[in-house]
DNA sequence: AAGTGGTCTAGACCACGTA
DNA sequence: ACGTGGTCTAGACCACTTG
């Protein structure tokens, strides 16, 4: 499984592809601790600081999480992770606000060519559509439209569609084994429609801010469609590049 | 100057912050090679892997840059970079275009009480301004706004500000010293006003999607104030969520 | 006390670039 | 051939958590 010799790869990108693979493939699961480095070195038969060389790697990517007397475990994605890494709209004086959320409609279709193209769907696909408003600071600011590959999240439709969660991610991890990973997101500065100006509460023709966001997993496949229009009245995306 | 013992700091942050105040004092200019490893372990007092711990977290920071066979070297932000790293603009196929820019007006003034604000100067502080357009795909497309603090641009007037080069950071680190490590960017959705529409040649209310980015050094001193409004009809913003 | 991650050492060999 | 960074080892001791 794990070889040496000259113009091989290095050991501690196999050791990481194969911690990767038992966490994809949940022979780990979030919030499991995964075996300590002295075990992982004897079993793969290589030295401790190799093995440590390819947990910090994935401890850098947030795969892993280390806990000095305890352990490293596999990160578990909950609702605080979510907002903190996933969720760039703050408000003006620059404080994350936790979003409320109604849903408008949620249901099952066909998707659209752009949804297939965008979740590498194959045509006309099953796909699962919700639509809902995010009240931030006590006003209605954002309105998304979610879109979900049916074949991922079969039983979608035995949940109260009325009274899903806030953070959906932690959803998608704790019923369907699907944790995200990272995202891809395209912001453009769109007119409200009459249909978003009604539920945001101002005039047609308004500027919103439009984000659209794929979520991937650990794979890089994409799990999330999620177009997101927002109010920048009082609140803005905050993006810091370093 | 590098110390150890039980419940000090441990010395690879102490070397880090040793080769960090190194370049912040232009000791080592961008684009330098700093000693080797076996040459810093040996003058430090300390094993070569230690030296190598601190390299790595400054190569993963952009501060450095390995060069196996050659060397480690300051990063020098030229104009590839500053496009790379910082002008997250693409047009709808995804790609990355080079912006050009023509200058509509340069002058000093006193800062405006945001200003002072967002780039920590004191009441009526001596600041450049530059307005500009630039033409993204051969339309158009962001009308920019940039605030640089006088006291650190002293001989800003001798340039021939008809003819700024493309890519500010190469000139900010090439003529002034100052090399841009990280920027805070916000984003907002705004209606052009009428000066906005007549130069991205559109109509007035029109949205635009507009950022605001302070630009920070490797000390996180504010050094740049830029807003620029995007016409997002054929190109749009780009943000990957790791 | 035992087990975990965190730091540090000293030394080996490989891969790459330059002279 | 030599010097650079890149990988890997074996072992030491420290800091933290749990039983």
């Amino acid at each position: 499984m794990i070889t040496s010799g000259k113009g091989a790869i290095p050991l501690y990108m196999q050791i990481r592809e194969f911690l990767i693979a038992k966490i994809s493939k949940g022979d780990w699961l979030p919030g499991d601790p995964i075996p300590s480095e002295m075990n992982l070195s004897q079993e793969l038969g290589v030295s401790q600081g190799t093995v440590r060389k390819a947990v910090t790697e994935l401890v850098e990517y947030n795969v892993l999480r280390r806990k000095q007397g305890r352990g490293t475990f596999v990160s578990n994605h909950d609702s605080q992770r979510a907002l903190f890494h996933f969720f760039h709209i703050v408000d003006d004086k620059e404080q994350k606000v936790m979003p409320d959320s109604k849903v408008l409609r949620c249901h099952r279709k066909h998707a659209s060519r752009s949804e297939t193209l965008k979740l590498q769907l194959e045509d006309r696909a099953d796909i699962i559509r919700i639509e809902r408003v995010r009240t931030l600071s006590s006003s209605p600011t954002m309105i998304e439209t979610i879109i979900l590959p049916g074949h991922l999240f079969k039983d979608w439709d035995e949940l109260d569609s009325s009274n899903l969660p806030n953070m959906l991610y932690e959803l998608y991890e704790k019923q369907y084994g699907i944790t995200i990973h990272s995202a891809e997101e395209r912001l453009r500065a769109v007119a409200a429609s009459k249909h978003d100006a009604s539920h945001l509460n101002l005039e047609p023709g308004t500027p919103l801010l439009e984000i659209e966001r794929v979520a991937l997993t650990l794979n890089k496949s994409p799990v999330e469609l999620r177009i997101s229009r927002c109010n920048t009245r009082k609140h803005h995306y905050e993006n810091t590049i370093l």
